[in-house]
DNA sequence: CACATCTTGAACTGATCAGTTCAAGATAGG
DNA sequence: CCTATCTTGAACTGATCAGTTCAAGATGTG
């Protein structure tokens, strides 16, 4: 298969070099990591896995583990590469925290909107598969929507909300966020995430209205 | 719940009535719609949808049909089981709105505190699944989720919003109940589950009393 | 008792799954 | 050229999957 696709339809590659890896990890990493994202750990098998990667069955193996450890590493590397953005746009909350939890926010309607990538939340799509995830996994998920929640948390309270205050609208937020995973999957446009998003941004503005 | 009769572990069970089914089909649809709801169409097998009814593996596909004919049911059976909740619990919007979404979160909520039953939504999951399940199962998915938004809408308006709150408001709710789903199964605690929803229900009373 | 009707378990097909192994091919550095 | 190193395709194992088939068993009805 792969073989004829060369022989075939690409002609010219290039391959083999002594002593060093021949693909760039990153790029495979993120390759597995949409192709987990859009089909989930179930319904992905090693084979899609080699397709989506370009990688050969042995070589995703014996480089980067078994379909389990992979599934690990796409979720941490999500986990990572989306939480720095979380936290970037959380970052300016000591002076605006409206704003911050808006740009919050904005950093998941962005990545929907994102043509290039799948619908959903690997996160989300991982924390709804609890039941039948290995452990090992199951606490990576709980532990990336858990941190998410304190994200916000702290933020809420750089903005200077009291503690109660910003625990609720923390793990509220993290919900809301969530539930952007769900709607999109489920066909939702994108003015109907805006709206649902909006509602909470209001009940924000409004508590910290109340709060000075 | 399920077994009434027939217990996988007994060895001896009464069965054989000429002419007529030997097994209830309701307790035979809420075993099968328990187990994808708590695994999922595809991490559940026949042989799981067979231990799970107590029903033979060649009875389930004369008397049920194929999988996926099962999960269009069960999915099916879910959302007219629920829905009916929801609309009796939103059934008091036209004098008391607030009351009634309220109601409607409590559907949800204790159906989660229920531990007979799974955490989660069959709803969210299969939605979240969308990908990667049958045409015909991905439209019941979104229309469930799409009735859900309606019964929302048609509530808050009959409680005298107008029509563009009452949509803003339906979609985040709906988005809200399912983000539950997520995070029940991420291990949420009941109080975080409430705090989520109260959120809500807060911006909606403060968008209310702005409305008279 | 005999028949009609239904359920059952078990076997079977063909497909796909995860994971392993290995000989053949390719190439950089010596 | 030679060798060490890496990748590749393909075959293979043992398991599980969905779906089908069927003879044997059970039981109400006539």
């Amino acid at each position: 298969m792969m073989g004829s696709i060369r022989n075939t339809d690409t002609p010219a590659r290039k391959c083999h070099v002594a002593g060093k890896k021949q693909f760039d990890m990153d790029t495979a990493l993120d390759a597995a990591m949409i192709q987990f994202w859009r089909a989930g750990y179930a319904d992905t098998s090693v084979d899609d896995l080699s397709r989506a990667t370009g990688l050969n069955r042995s070589s995703i193996y014996s480089s980067l583990g078994d379909k389990d450890t992979l599934f690990l590493r796409c979720l941490d590397r999500y986990a990572a590469r989306y939480g720095d953005k979380y936290d970037a746009a959380l970052s300016c909350a000591v002076s605006e925290p409206l704003a911050a939890v808006r740009a919050f926010f904005d950093v998941t309607l962005e990545r929907i909107a994102d043509p290039e990538l799948p619908d959903g939340c690997l996160i989300a799509q991982s924390a709804m598969a609890i039941p039948v995830l290995s452990p090992a996994v199951a606490a990576h998920a709980k532990e990336a929507l858990g941190l998410q929640r304190l994200r916000l948390r702290a933020a809420l309270k750089a903005g200077r909300m009291t503690d109660q205050a910003a625990e609720a609208f923390a793990v509220h937020a993290a919900a809301v966020n969530q539930s952007l995973a769900v709607m999109s999957r489920a066909g939702a446009s994108p003015a109907q995430l805006l709206a649902i998003v909006d509602v909470t941004i209001d009940a924000l503005a409004q508590a910290l209205r109340a709060r000075d």
